[in-house]
DNA sequence: CCTTTCAGTTAGTTA
DNA sequence: TAACTAAGTGAAAGG
């Protein structure tokens, strides 16, 4: 990679020119030191002094982070304005804005003990395995996994103003069958957008119709809710999701290889 | 603040040496490389080879975050267990894992070129204002911002089963009334939820019952809805909220100074 | 400990 | 661009 350029504990004036070079040529900045913040936009907020690690990333996005917890204590998303100023001798002050919504963060530094700058290079591919578009994809390739014999009709039937439902369906005895997917424990909100979906199609549909859950779990709040709506629960477990889709890539991968 | 420790492209063992110390003393880590990273627990994730900021903090979280976008790409939330080790000669791996659910990252580095370590001091007290709670205790404190004449009877009236009205009051005609508080732009969401809280009421209640959801402004989406359930919508800009908080509290400060 | 709800949610997708 | 929904959502509050 890059070499960075790192300064410890430079002066503010310096810091200044290191920062507003880089920012200036969207490179990657990392600066620990004492600071406080203020925010100003969808809400407002202040963090008094301390020390703190703020990236300011090649996007224009800026985080603050504290150091303990998650999440940055502040921070402005992707493409935003930076601008690096010196307020007062001795204080190097940080603003990023953006509009829609019209926000500003401002990061005002007493004392720098690290800045590092440089091009970070990342063509790395991140691929995150078994979402709920996955899941989708692995009951409509293997249908089984819900029921025996489901027949999937559409994917995604919009219904107008309700939404769209998940999976749209036929059971092998005829009935029609509406597929509410969720990767993780079902809540009742789930069972209740599917009864949703149940109710605008049977203003519009004469033949019987189910509604099936289809999760990993049933939260036990959503259970008893469940039940007084006729609704049912299948257990469909991530792992036979991503083994569907996993066999399914052998096979193309064997059908190429053929 | 206390000084860090920092080492400019250090050999993979002395990285791993004042990264297994930084790491049992508990003291925050940033470290800047061209790293690998697989993700295993309730999802399961990789990412391939690129230069990425890790940061390690003093209660145990890790952070990686690509060189763009306010996410990290990775991450393990507070109290995972850390753990540094050498796989193959010239690959660092840290190992971030908790139970509950188990999940569990590791990053392979095959270098590093920035590791700082150190204490970071942060007692600054941080403050958010105007959340949804303030909104609600400014419209109790002056439920104008609502209605003229409206006289507040409850906060957080329970329904059972339905959940917390916001508010629920009385206007000047003497209808009742519950007001479903939004901070940020009201959603279909948030209609029907004041929906159900009606429903609920109207059971149990003879007089007629009034339902206004009060938020800065309304989805166009929840506009149609809202009418069809005849419930109101009364813009409240959080601002005016701000504002009878700010006077709530300069008054009570002049009434400790008087 | 489990459940529910909110978030300056962010991010992605589609009309 | 606006609206809608999922997220390895995280975090807080309440039972």
């Amino acid at each position: 990679m890059m070499p960075l350029s790192v300064k410890l504990n430079p002066a503010i004036s310096e810091a200044a020119e290191v920062l507003e070079k880089a920012v200036r040529s969207r490179r990657f900045v990392v600066a620990v030191g004492d600071c406080r913040v203020d925010y100003e936009g969808r809400a407002s907020s202040t963090l008094d002094w301390g020390d703190r690690v703020t990236m300011i990333k090649q996007d224009g996005s800026v985080l603050v982070h504290r150091p303990v917890g998650y999440e940055p204590v502040n921070w402005q998303p992707p493409r935003c304005l930076v601008k690096v100023s010196i307020e007062d001798p001795g204080a190097l002050v940080i603003t990023a804005s953006r509009n829609q919504p019209r926000e500003t963060i401002s990061i005002e530094f007493r004392e720098i003990t690290l800045l590092a700058t440089g091009n970070l290079h990342d063509p790395g591919e991140f691929a995150l395995h078994v979402t709920e578009e996955q899941m989708k994809r692995a009951i409509l390739t293997a249908p089984e996994l819900v029921e025996e014999g489901l027949k999937p009709l559409e994917a995604e039937k919009s219904l107008g103003e309700a939404g769209f439902t998940d999976i749209y369906a036929e059971d092998n005895r005829g009935n029609l069958v509406v597929v509410e997917i969720k990767r993780n424990a079902a809540t009742k909100d789930a069972v209740l957008q599917l009864q949703r979906y149940l109710e605008t199609l049977r203003t519009t549909v004469g033949r019987p119709i189910r509604g099936i859950v289809a999760a990993p779990q049933l939260r036990k709040g959503a259970q008893p809710l469940l039940e007084s709506l006729r609704l049912e629960f299948v257990m469909v477990p991530p792992e036979k999701c991503f083994m569907v889709l996993k066999s399914r890539r052998d096979m193309k991968l064997s059908y190429f290889l053929t």
